[in-house]
DNA sequence: ATAGGGTTAG
């Protein structure tokens, strides 16, 4: 055992100690060798048969990972209790493998020993892990024994149960088991929180959270991660200076969700706040931290200290190098994104679906067709990865933005099957670049069939046809989408000027500076007519109703951000900005003309990737 | 002496 060689180690120290004590010990200690200490204590003081303390000791063990230590003292225990049964079970899941769990699980509950079953305790470890693994025999087998054990109104266990089958694909089960969960006790709210989180019922979460009298930890946690994966960061954002204010610490789970939220809004001064935060309370060496960090630092423009941190970080783990992969495809670092691709498969991480998926976008991203077609390849012949939809939209983007619309079509010729959404998406994207009215054509005509409601391809084909001047085409794409009622995602565009953040809207004049920064536009417009920019004129849109040419013509938000950032830095300052959707094909050229007549370096992030526009050229190569 | 909450693609 591990502890032995201590033994000798702390002789000197020995101290007689109470058993509250070392309860009081184990749960305060903060490393691996202060529990190993503890342990020979312990044992010096005859507490080795005491099954609080070994129960407490074998937590904190899994606590830091020490799986081999808490297992053999499980085993040397003689007599097991059910709770020590439940922290064997609840640390194999979290440490070792859900699977280990899962077999515990039924070994312990077919040992005679014990004479009473599994309690709610044990199910609300074990069905977690049932759930990672995607099991759908043992995942209804555990459903029907909280259905026989008479668990079905414990919150926890029903919080599980959805997960799991949300994680199995049965969406109507998981709802079921909501809607057959009978009493739901007040104090305990953060289950109830998390289960309408679960079932994307944001509004029901919300109206629980604040209702609780008491507000846990956890349900903090949730309420924040719940808001920053479904996008709502603002709400993320001002829910986390609300629990500032409430003078609630956060924990690494707290600070990972506000870091996902930082980087999708590119709010790089609270990430850096939040940085800050994370070295005075040394969460620097939580995985999920440091990764939610570069993750942070990359989609906010700062890829070299992203770089910087991922060098420093011992313990990466797949994500971790994934979203580095990411970041410099989002930049168009290609060639980085493909050393550190190689350098990951030589490491001996495993890949994953994502691990392509970002390695085939970062190629996409720079132009590199070869890479990535062989990367494509070597994924199914070197390790074992199907190619899924999304693998497939990836080579139809390499294909498509390079130019390459033959072969994209013979590619998709070439799957079998249905192709599927994102495919004809992704095509309908590279249409766009490269102005093919036919192929637009004949992608839209699939999306507006298998995804009606979705605004952005009407958008798409609107303006294809408009810079292909045939503008009754436009206009009638735009009725359509009309007629059935859909709406477009507004777009806006983030600037931030002496770390305060400002977001500014088509046609926007809602800024103090507003007359300023119109006036400023006008001047950029002359000096960049002069160096032969072209902007869609009045009279080209004759064909197109009032009140959308109207909208057509409105400033767009990038330029009303761009404007605002030249009046307020001085001059030679990199000009930095965050746009909601992708950027316009007319915004992008009038970026690059701006960059020019102005001496600046402007840096745009839009939802796809990073465009670094310098004297009147894109670092995107007029693809994206 | 044990529950709940977290990162990467699009």
């Amino acid at each position: 055992m591990a502890a032995a060689g201590a033994v000798t180690t702390v002789a000197a120290s020995y101290v007689p100690r109470t058993r509250d004590s070392f309860l009081h010990l184990l749960s305060k200690a903060v490393t691996l060798s202060h529990l190993t200490e503890l342990h020979a204590q312990l044992l010096h003081n005859g507490f080795q048969s005491d099954i609080a303390t070994t129960t407490k000791l074998t937590h904190r063990l899994f606590d830091f990972s020490a799986v081999h230590h808490a297992r053999s003292l499980f085993f040397s225990f003689p007599e097991p209790d059910r709770f020590l049964c439940n922290v064997l079970v609840k640390g194999l899941a979290s440490n070792e493998s859900p699977r280990s769990a899962i077999a515990a699980f039924k070994r312990l509950r077919e040992r005679k020993s014990i004479d009473l079953g599994p309690d709610n305790f044990t199910y609300a470890f074990v069905i977690p892990a049932a759930a990672s693994v995607g099991d759908v025999k043992v995942g209804i087998s555990l459903h029907g024994q909280v259905i026989v054990g008479g668990f079905c109104s414990d919150l926890f266990i029903g919080s599980a149960l959805i997960d799991l089958y949300f994680k199995l694909g049965r969406d109507d089960m998981a709802r079921k088991v909501f809607d057959e969960m009978p009493e739901r006790d007040a104090a305990v709210s953060t289950a109830l929180t998390t289960i309408y989180i679960r079932l994307n019922e944001m509004d029901s979460a919300r109206r629980t959270f604040d209702e609780s009298s008491e507000k846990t930890l956890a349900s903090w946690n949730a309420m924040i991660s719940g808001y920053a994966q479904n996008g709502l960061t603002e709400a993320a954002v001002s829910l986390f200076q609300e629990m500032q204010m409430s003078n609630v610490s956060p924990n690494p789970v707290t600070i990972t969700s506000i870091l996902s939220a930082c980087a999708q809004l590119g709010a790089l001064s609270l990430g850096q706040w939040v940085h800050g935060l994370i070295k005075s309370n040394k969460f620097d060496s939580n995985i999920y931290v440091s990764t939610a960090l570069i993750d942070m630092y990359a989609k906010c423009g700062s890829i070299v200290e992203a770089r910087r941190l991922f060098e420093s970080i011992p313990n990466k783990n797949d994500v971790t190098w994934n979203a580095m992969i990411s970041g410099y495809g989002l930049h168009g670092h290609g060639q980085e994104a493909l050393k550190l691709f190689h350098e990951m498969v030589s490491s001996g991480t495993p890949l994953t679906r994502i691990t392509f998926l970002s390695i085939l976008h970062a190629c996409s991203h720079s132009g590199l067709v070869k890479e990535g077609e062989q990367i494509f390849k070597s994924m199914k012949r070197d390790h074992g990865f199907e190619p899924i939809s999304e693998h497939n939209a990836c080579m139809v983007d390499i294909l498509g933005r390079a130019g390459k619309l033959k072969e994209a079509l013979d590619f998709i010729e070439g799957i079998p099957g249905d192709p599927g959404t994102p495919i004809w998406s992704t095509l309908l994207g590279a249409c766009m670049v490269h102005k093919d009215t036919n192929v637009a054509r004949m992608a839209s005509e699939k999306l507006f069939e298998s995804d009606p409601g979705n605004m952005g391809y009407y958008v798409l084909m609107s303006n294809i046809y408009s810079s292909d001047k045939n503008y009754p085409g436009a206009a009638f794409v735009r009725q359509v989408a009309k007629k059935r009622n859909l709406s477009k995602t507004p777009g806006c565009t983030l600037i931030e000027i002496h770390q305060k953040p400002h977001v500014f809207k088509a046609g926007d004049w809602s800024h103090p500076l507003s007359r300023a920064i119109y006036a400023e536009l006008e001047r950029l417009n002359g000096k960049m007519k002069e160096a032969g920019y072209q902007a869609e004129t009045m009279t080209s849109l004759h064909d197109v109703e009032e009140e959308e040419k109207e909208l057509m013509v409105n400033v767009h938000s990038e330029k009303l951000a761009i404007a605002f950032g030249l009046l307020s830095t001085e001059p030679g300052t990199e000009i930095r900005i965050f746009k909601n959707l992708r950027i316009c094909l007319d915004c992008h050229t009038a970026s690059k003309y701006i960059s020019r007549v102005t001496q600046r370096v402007i840096v745009a992030r839009d939802a796809n990737r990073f465009h670094r526009f310098e004297d009147g050229v894109c670092s995107c190569g007029d693809y994206w």
